[in-house]
DNA sequence: GGATTTAATTACGTATACGCAATTCAATGT
DNA sequence: ACATTGAATTGCGTATACGTAATTAAATCC
């Protein structure tokens, strides 16, 4: 599991300060900015900007319209909705793997111990513990499924619906059913029972997905 | 399905250049290259050729060394089967979406066709247009799904899992049964039976993953 | 007055310049 | 011989320069 280490260049510090930025929404969802505009506000030259939002772009953060700048990419419920297909498939993937690689209750402690948080969290009704002890669980798990691929698809899919979660996390319900799922997947990768890890990943990951995509609709979110 | 019009400009061609060489194999896997000597093979000036490469890097198609150049991924026996689970897991949900979306024979016309041609290239052992009436497929299947993230993943990770292919195309066997599959696929998304196209894709992909691994390990094609 | 042509501006796309980190290689010491 | 050091080279990371497409504004025509 080693990375390469990473390079701490200009552009990759660009990057990481335009992706933080986004998030954060400061660079709010549908507006435009120039190159010039950005590399101004990150300190530096134009060249590290242009260089890093061409990275982005390919991982579907913002768009780089030839001549007009750069525009910070909105989500559709539609794009919700396809999103949260692709991460219901490749979590469900990476459950049936991890399930089947034998892990001992040792390798298993992180993803234990963020169910263990999120309980506790929800017993406190701390919105904020939860939805982070919930990263963890789902990081956790793609993790131990051990493809690196599944790994970068995932975690480019969350980055792009974090400001949607980030929006909803005060307006829906408080995820009281999700625990029993949990338990359940964390028990089936720890028997080793790879069909029962991917199916009950696969339905708890379509019944969030259907909530999600419901409440959006009943506060009239259909563009984020 | 619109797409915004493509720009073409020079980093665009540079991307589509070095993809090509890539694919063609003059640039070998595992092989490195500076900057300038790609710019200058271009014919254009290191700008849009670190730009280009910068993007591929994003793909997983080539990988940018800090200092040391560019140098073209390999795929390891692993690296084979990371790819092909995540295609097996999206191509099928891709069929199933395909099947619960009520398409008319005239919409599946272009996927009936592709497994005619598969159908006539193997009676005649033509196993150039085989594979070409096979990426048709896959390419149709994804289409049909209606889910753009789907698409472009299943594209980056085809395009990985080209130069494999291209080698192991004259030494595996005839695909004999997969016809079988491919119409049974094709049924369920006529009959908009979507678990059984989801399955039924699976198990295909599933199969045909274990094919190629076997036959990369028998000759002993460890790392492409 | 509204539409159309033309001029001016803007912002980017690409080329070039330049300095530094990393590598190479030779010279020196043991 | 081998290791060590340091000078020279290489190749990239970033900044800057500049021409041109795209946009806006102005001017002209009907």
């Amino acid at each position: 599991m080693l990375e390469a280490p990473k390079p701490k260049t200009i552009t990759t510090q660009a990057m990481e300060k335009i992706r933080q930025l986004i998030f954060d929404g400061e660079l709010a969802a549908g507006s435009d900015h120039l190159e010039s505009e950005l590399a101004d506000r990150l300190g530096m030259s134009r060249t590290p900007v242009r260089e890093a939002t061409l990275m982005l772009a390919q991982q579907g953060l913002l768009e780089v319209r030839p001549r007009k700048g750069v525009r910070i990419s909105t989500l559709s419920l539609k794009d919700m909705g396809e999103i949260y297909s692709v991460l219901t498939e490749l979590e469900s993937l990476a459950a049936e793997e991890a399930a089947s690689s034998g892990y001992s209750d040792e390798d298993l402690k992180a993803l234990k111990q963020s169910i263990e948080a999120m309980e506790t969290a929800l017993e406190r009704e701390d919105r904020e513990a939860w939805a982070h002890a919930d990263d963890a669980f789902h990081d956790e798990l793609v993790r131990l499924g051990g493809n690196s691929r599944v790994e970068s698809i995932v975690s480019m899919m969350a980055n792009q619906v974090r400001r949607a979660r980030a929006m909803t996390l005060y307006i829906r319900p408080l995820p009281l059913k999700s625990n029993e799922d949990h338990r359940a997947v964390y028990d089936a990768i720890k028997e080793g029972d790879s069909d029962k890890a991917r199916d009950r990943h696969r339905s708890h990951r379509q019944h969030a997905r259907e909530v999600l995509i419901d409440l959006l609709k009943k506060h009239k979110l259909f563009h984020i």
